[in-house]
DNA sequence: ACGTACTGTTTCATTAAATGAACCGATGTT
DNA sequence: AACATCGGTTCATTTAATGAAACAGTACGT
């Protein structure tokens, strides 16, 4: 590991809970030696990405880190991050997988890409995804503030026999998904198509939207949503990682569970990482 | 300058305008040999900073710089990086100093310091700075959005014998504010005060806010004047640094040409930084 | 088909920079 | 007074960074 890297690891100990490391406590942290950790800090510090606080002499978060996150957010649309990973998880589950994002109380379709293997497949055409009947809405709502979860109770409409329309029916659903870690459709939104979706984090660690994958119904079975899981999983760490987020610690558990006791085989995302 | 700043300034040469940097372009800025250059790229995208654009293999801004925002926003509160800055411009001119900042079409007192030299001395209580009247108020107008001096105009009101109420005068006075890059309220607030003023801006490069030096109006004069301007553009670079902002050009220049000519002496503030 | 410019590697001798143990001075505790 | 902890510094040693060169592979235009 270079050097630039174990400096630039320091930064990574910072948080909104830990808003500030003094010099003692950074090298704790590391184990690394103290003379080495000061220069690291005063490296950062003179790079702006991090500065001392002139009381308590500790180091904190410094001020270059807004530039830059500014230059980010304005050449690096989310849209970019998600694209790849899509094609992905297209080729990889042979269906339809699309990607949305949560603005203020709507749950809107952002990309999408489709594997061309099957002739049959899914094509997706709203502008708007509905929080209560589909994968990804219900991905959302799950991990999403219960502010939220009132507002789409207020938007509850039938779009197919198997749509949850009673609040208390949405609940034990937002709770399964809790429990299982994805989001499941089954023909709720659609006749026909069978969704399976998960959440997508910011860095504020608040949900920001969906990655999911939409089949047609006749063609899932038990075996096939096993390989999407697994796929949904390793696309929802590369997005979340792309737009800043951390996916949280309990899905996190949930989806490393479900991994071991899933096949380890014939995950295209993971390999393509390496 | 140790391997790890020479790394992390390369992250400096990306910005809103140049979105990607290839690797051969990063070596014709920076001067440096490619292998070097090529090795510092891969540890800054090892580290999240960076991340390769798969389509154009040039280097852009990673995600990493979100969550290290994130932290900055969330711990470091704006407030922190201004009151030790305003105690040493009080300190400096020995008068009450001030920054507000902008918050949708209002001018909010953020913090204040003031100097203990004198006896009679300008205290600052109010909710929130008129944009036409004050100092700050003008300083921000005069580089904000032509929609915040329409918002402006509308709350014209009198508060003393010296306050601007007329559109045109209004215009005229920006006009001057952009030309000098100072505003000066003579006691068009509030009776027997003389404001004098300077924008801060946020990564963005709009205006966030500003930073004053109220004074005692019979105690100044002109040699008080551009003693006062000389703290406070050193103030206002502090702190617009602080906020991960940058002075606009235009006003920078302004500034520097200003400085050139003022005395180039008593900078407390400039000395404090070396 | 050719030349050019680009990214991305690797090799290797040279050199500059990173390293860590010990130390300093200040502050605070028992 | 003794001791611990903290931020910061020193310096001989060693390790890692450096840069020149060479090479592979790709893309573009002549």
């Amino acid at each position: 590991m270079s050097t630039v890297c174990k400096a630039i690891d320091l930064l990574g100990w910072l948080s909104e809970q830990r808003a500030e490391i003094g010099l003692a406590e950074f090298q704790r942290l590391t184990g690394r030696d103290k003379a080495t950790t000061y220069r690291y800090l005063c490296a950062l510090e003179e790079s702006g990405l991090l500065e001392q606080n002139p009381d308590s002499r500790a180091y904190r978060m410094g001020p270059a880190v807004l530039r830059l996150a500014h230059v980010r957010e304005t050449t690096v649309p989310r849209r970019a991050g998600a694209e790849q990973v899509l094609m992905q998880l297209a080729d990889a589950t042979s269906e339809l997988a699309h990607a949305s994002i949560l603005q203020g109380s709507t749950l809107i379709p952002l990309a999408d890409h489709c594997s061309t293997r099957h002739s049959a497949r899914v094509v997706l055409s709203e502008p708007e995804l509905p929080l209560h009947a589909t994968a990804s809405g219900l991905a959302v709502l799950a991990y999403a503030d219960p502010a939220l979860v009132k507002m789409a109770e207020k938007k509850i409409k039938r779009y197919t026999d198997n749509t949850t329309i009673s609040k208390k029916a949405l609940h034990e659903k937002l709770q399964s998904v809790r429990d299982i870690g994805f989001g499941v459709a089954d023909q709720s939104y659609e006749e026909g198509v069978y969704g399976i979706g998960v959440p997508l984090f910011d860095p504020s660690n608040a949900v920001a939207g969906a990655v999911a994958v939409a089949s047609v119904a006749t063609r899932i079975n038990e075996q096939k949503i096993i390989a999407i899981k697994q796929e949904l999983i390793a696309a929802a760490r590369l997005i979340t990682h792309s737009w800043g987020g951390v996916v949280p610690d309990a899905l996190d558990h949930l989806w490393c569970s479900s991994s071991t006791s899933l096949s380890s085989e014939s995950n295209s995302l993971r390999e393509s990482m390496a």
